[in-house]
DNA sequence: CGGACAATTGGAACGTGTTCCTATTTTATC
DNA sequence: GATAAAATAGGAACACGTTCCAATTGTCCG
């Protein structure tokens, strides 16, 4: 539907105000939406406390009232911030994501075929991420459970995983995206999230996560 | 890692034994499991109940004492029967899911070639899933938000996908399946469940689902 | 049939996500 | 700097998944 995808760094558009604070279209409140530097700080530090208890316990450790704790925080306030915990741990993701990918950015990917190109990437990021098992077991399953609500959210991170394989598939002209590149982009996104998911519930090892990649991207991007 | 598909009939193995019920691989009473007739129809009950729930109020109304009630049981009975709610629905998700296989497996499906029919499959699977939107809500977020617990539940319901789709692109020589063709199956089996939790989750219409499915099975059966 | 053991019932109790309320602190406006 | 409005703190209260237990019912073996 959209052939040319909004650039990651757009300002998001307000929508509505709460409570008197703009929003933009997500729930949660972005990083935009905050006024003060304290502000700021409040919603870094409950984004770090998030991580850090997700990565020492996975999905469950993460109870709202230790993040409002460690965050220091009060449990309202976080609701304010976050409107529930798979809002929160979405906006987690979304943050990490964006780190990584800004990362990538600079470094450049080596392979000469694109699905090589493609390949190293994702198995460099899946490498990351299977570093920390407890955090992407937490975010990931957060990503796969958030509900309609939590729309806006989710569709960020979608937008940056296939922006970030768009780049790596057309390293010079980014711009000259076509429609079926998108379409390959999604559909590898889509692979690599449920092998992710297969990794995370045990289903699947390490190595068949890279492998099930691996084959999907090599049947896709076969040219 | 596995060639060759089991087939949807095996008898699962009888693997250890809780309380002096032999319980197979899955952590759920399988109705194998149960001895008595008036067991099995309350098994039959509970997930009657639970789907009833789904279907008219999606995941959220699927609540343990709501589906107690309704089928007729108590409490401590239905966690004897399905540990945990995600158990409750994943088992419901596999008895739907063996429903429509059977109902699958008699219609032969048109189409010339491989990639028609799989598109028909899927586009005829999802239509029936898309008539019952709280009930495939339930279903497909239990299934993803399911842990390492679930494990074995989750793998019934994935072989059986991955049958699905390997009978149809295959109909004649359904024991010949080489690696490759089971892989583009789980290939195109995640697709479908990513786009399936898109729609799920409001991201994609009915329509963008549909297309989604088509452009990556035309990806990969492109021959 | 009687007795042992498993299954079921009914319900209390606990944990965690979420909501709500009041008092206090911070921020913005003049 | 004074005051109104918004944000935060602190914590009680509620909902639902889950656990647990005592009493009852069902099942099977001698």
């Amino acid at each position: 539907m959209v052939s040319k995808l909004e650039r990651t760094g757009d300002v998001p558009i307000i929508i509505s105000t709460r409570q008197g604070v703009p929003v933009s279209s997500a729930n949660s409140l972005a990083v935009e939406d905050l006024g003060s530097a304290a502000q700021r700080d409040r919603r870094k530090r409950i984004l770090d406390a998030t991580i850090a208890l997700a990565s020492q316990g996975g999905f469950d450790a993460v109870q709202m009232r230790a993040v409002a704790e460690r965050a220091d925080v009060a449990l309202g306030t976080l609701y304010r911030y976050f409107p529930s915990k798979i809002h929160l741990l979405v906006s987690a993701l979304q943050r990490e994501f964006e780190r990584t990918e800004t990362l990538l950015r600079d470094k450049p990917v080596d392979g000469d075929t694109t699905a090589e190109r493609v390949i190293n990437v994702l198995k460099r990021t899946t490498r990351g991420m299977q570093s920390d098992p407890k955090l992407t077991e937490a975010l990931t399953r957060a990503f796969m459970f958030a509900d309609s609500s939590v729309q806006a959210e989710i569709h960020q991170v979608g937008m940056l995983l296939t922006s970030m394989l768009t780049r790596v598939m057309r390293p010079e002209a980014h711009d000259e995206l076509t429609e079926e590149d998108v379409a390959i982009a999604k559909v590898i996104g889509d692979v690599w999230l449920s092998a992710l998911v297969g990794w995370v519930t045990g289903r699947n090892s390490a190595a068949e996560t890279g492998q099930q990649i691996e084959v999907a991207v090599k049947l896709l991007l076969r040219d």
